[in-house]
DNA sequence: CTGAAATCCTGTAACGTTCCAATCTTGTGA
DNA sequence: TCACAAGATTGGAACGTTACAGGATTTCAG
């Protein structure tokens, strides 16, 4: 078949089946949709002209008529960090499997972006929104709120909304006493201020407490833009190797996330302080990475693919009016992996 | 205000605001997309009943009317793999910036899933498709292509279409004489299969050059499925070590992309085999990881954003007929980038 | 035969926009 | 005061589908 080249030849619509079967399109339409009340013969003889003329149903036609989409947006932080990445394959593949198909929308943790990725993703009538990275910006939230579009937290907190997660406090409170156990008294809290959200904070709660039942303190905070070798210490600007090296130097550190505590880690590196030797350094997510022979992490793993399909199955029961009332909270537990990049407290 | 909880009300149409700013729909329109011809005052009033209903555009209407949507369909390969997450990232953002939205669908390398995402893309009738991973399937070319639907092949070859690629060969060849200008004699060739497509190919033509070139050979394939102690070496099933333990041992390998690279050197690390002691490996991609201190692999380094870049350009190009004519191929360079997983051979 | 039920099929009215030709204002110069 | 142009506004016809009420046709028991 020779078609001319630039002549972008319309696509077939049901009225053109329709007639190429001898049918109207309304039957072409139950076909398409295997509805029953079709004969046989009709419903292979409208197959037969689907296939000959290539037709292909125009989803934003049905969805116009329906007044629904079968497209569910994705909100993510950012896709290269590989927690991300990690659950946005995960959602991708639960959103495929009951039928959704997932609208992605990357904000650089930045809650102007954020706010007009999800007005894309409102003019676009997505049936709902999962949130894998969640601002907490007050009208990004009423917005979507008050379009009573479903939405659902996936490990990452809000006010309001279905919430799938892991329980942040406790996996805080885990990484922190991990440290404690291993007999460090001086341990210091490390995240990424651009990227926090409720879900640190509560790690940083569970870090807090872990310290006060070790009775130990006060909390350390250094909040760390990861190519920097300046830091935030608990709001004063220092170069970050102080933080391990002066006489009231921390020994122990746990990260929010893995991608700090790796950050970190290879600072270390660099100035040649020991992981575990000098420090050792408690991460949270268990990314692949950090199970690599060379970066032996230890870590807070979150079950990905468990909190993925938990959020998609909350949000489609949403959408499918199975799930009512008020919003439901659902929490899963946290395993802690020991690798090598923590060790018990050098006496000195 | 308060609302009733559960009635969730619709959305507000143009109509609505139409009538409550007492205007005609065509009016209404008119404000929303900023056209001409429309009093300040018209305007004003317009405006006020938009924000006052929370009125947002339907876009699954408009697209209807226009016949043509501002939806990339993006196919990525793997979207938790590190190149192709920073990748989809890039081409996200590129695509944002020129006014589209991306759609990103995840095929297991697999050319069946690969075919249902796109027979999904094309149902939503996205204005055209960059394809970030492309399995060569030849019946997803031809119903693509069928359809006359611009697409795009960034980093992936494909015989048809526009490519936007780096020079595959040549990386593949300047990965290699880096290896044997380090005196490498036995040289190996990793590749995952589940994963290979053109660009694959590509390289391992460069490879096999550059041994051609040296007077060295022949070509030794291994084709590795990532959790295995086994591979398939030139075909034969052999325990993954003894490529690198018996007489005939090679001591330069030449993956063809750092996820690959980076496993062999996971592999070396487990099975007590130096790196670059024993074996000198050289990746291709430069993903984030690779830069680590504690990975520090040598690699050919894609730049990724700049090829993410023109993608989005070709294709928004096609797709606004900027561009006409036969399919185009831009190639970028490509940079080798030396770190410590490469070393001189020792002499025995 | 007849009437009713079952089965199969169809036509019309949405859905929320944009496009376009036509109409209604207003302002201006003669 | 009028004719005319320019500017502002409007109504109706698409776009490709689904929903649904009803129209044919067939089947079958009485």
């Amino acid at each position: 078949m020779i078609e001319s080249p630039s002549a972008t030849r319309r696509h077939p619509t049901i009225l053109d089946v329709a007639s190429h079967a001898g049918v109207s399109k309304s039957t072409v339409s139950n076909v398409v949709r295997g509805l029953p009340g079709v004969s046989e013969a009709t419903r292979g003889r409208v197959r037969l002209a689907i296939q000959e003329l290539g037709y292909r149903p125009n989803v934003l036609a049905r969805q116009l008529v329906q007044q629904r989409t079968s497209i569910l947006g994705v909100v993510v932080g950012d896709l290269a960090n590989p927690f991300f990445a990690e659950m946005a394959k995960s959602v991708e593949r639960h959103a495929a499997a009951r039928g959704y198909t997932a609208m992605f929308c990357n904000t650089e943790g930045d809650s102007q972006s954020e706010l007009a990725g999800v007005e894309t993703l409102l003019e676009h009538r997505v049936a709902g929104i999962v949130f894998l990275a969640f601002s907490g910006d007050s009208r990004t939230m009423r917005e979507t709120l008050q379009h009573q579009i479903p939405a659902v937290f996936v490990s990452c907190g809000a006010e309001w909304g279905d919430v799938v997660s892991v329980d942040d406090e406790v996996g805080g409170r885990m990484g922190t006493a991990h440290l404690v156990d291993a007999g460090h008294r001086r341990i210091a809290y490390l995240f990424i201020p651009e990227l926090e959200d409720q879900s640190d904070r509560a790690r940083w709660d569970g870090y807090c407490e872990a310290l006060k039942a070790a009775g130990l303190g006060p909390p350390v905070r250094i909040s760390w833009s990861p190519p920097a070798e300046h830091a935030l210490v608990d709001g004063v600007d220092r170069p970050l190797i102080e933080v391990f090296t002066g006489p009231d130097r921390a020994t122990g550190v746990f990260a929010s996330n893995d991608v700090a505590a790796i950050a970190l880690q290879e600072f270390a590196d660099r100035v040649d302080l020991r992981v575990p030797g000098d420090i050792s350094i408690v991460g949270f997510d268990d990314v692949p990475m950090a199970g690599l022979a060379r970066i032996a992490l230890t870590t807070i793993a979150q079950p990905r693919d468990e909190l993925a399909r938990l959020g998609i199955a909350t949000i489609a029961d949403r959408i499918e009016r199975k799930l009512k009332g008020p919003p439901t909270r659902t929490l899963v537990d946290v395993t802690l992996v020991a690798r090598r990049s923590t060790a018990p407290l050098r006496q000195a």
